[in-house]
DNA sequence: TGATAGAGTTGGAATTCAGGACTTACAGGA
DNA sequence: TCCTGTAAGTCCTGAATTCCAACTCTATCA
């Protein structure tokens, strides 16, 4: 594995295969069950109990089992997986910006009130980001 | 193509395959030429040169012959691709918190002088998102 | 008794990927 | 002139993944 050292690399390591995401969001949306979870995604089966046992292995969800005759699971979220969800909501704009045609075809409504739309703001001083105010002050090795 | 009509799945289908957003956060680094993309990134050629295609064809990424003979391209981003920087800086901060051990392979610098941090809010009321905070006004259909 | 549901397994075909060698086109140095 | 180097790919082969459909197992439902 070679390539810079960098936390985007490191991140898709555990959720950049096919299907992880989209199970991932699948389980956001309140879908616990392998079978939905398959039909919700498109995913075939096979590949899915693969993604879905890394993911628990990574500590992104957790398998539980909820009925014991005969034996149930169901696909919940850990810490890790709940934080994700700024991820695939900042995504989710993005295609809906750039590739889907036509109306958004999910939606959100915030707390405050207010349909979702999200923003990537500076922590510190609560500035929308723009790829011209940043400026690398480090950044990972290339092996040689 | 199955499974729930949703801009995730979209986004990804554009950059969900592997070394795809690896490629393009090589590009916002300032790195235009295939050679360096393919060491910094560790993708094999030839995926490479499909990948950058891709990309290319989905508007994220323009190809620019730079030199006439012998003849030189360089990739550069659409603002298309200018606007995934806050899936990439997303990501990275997850992977940062999650995933990486120790320090975080790269920092940024914001215009405000911090380091940068990012934080993903409401649009409309400028309050950080938390997946309590959320409920789903309607979410794509799954075709039967 | 038979049908249904949940959560997977299994087997084989199709596709994708890794890694390295090769190509083309030119520039610079010996 | 010949040799070497650089940039941007292309080609090839074998290995690894993925797709798809069918099958299993356990237990409840009608």
């Amino acid at each position: 594995m070679r390539g810079r050292d960098c936390s985007i690399a490191n991140a898709l390591a555990v959720v950049g295969e096919r299907w992880s995401l989209l199970a991932l969001r699948e389980v956001m949306l309140g879908v616990r069950r392998f079978d939905q979870i398959a039909r919700n995604t498109g995913a075939s089966r096979d590949i899915l109990t693969t993604r879905l046992r890394g993911l628990e292995a990574a500590g992104v969800l957790e398998r539980r089992q909820y009925e014991a005759h005969p034996p149930r699971y169901e696909y919940v979220l850990t810490d890790a997986g709940r934080a994700l969800n700024t991820v695939l909501l900042t995504l989710m704009q993005w295609g809906d910006r750039y590739v889907t045609e036509g109306e958004p075809p999910a939606v959100w409504r915030h707390s405050c009130g207010a349909e979702l739309q999200v923003k990537t703001v500076c922590a510190e001083c609560g500035e929308e980001l723009r790829p011209s105010s940043l400026t690398p002050i480090r950044v990972g090795a290339v092996p040689a």
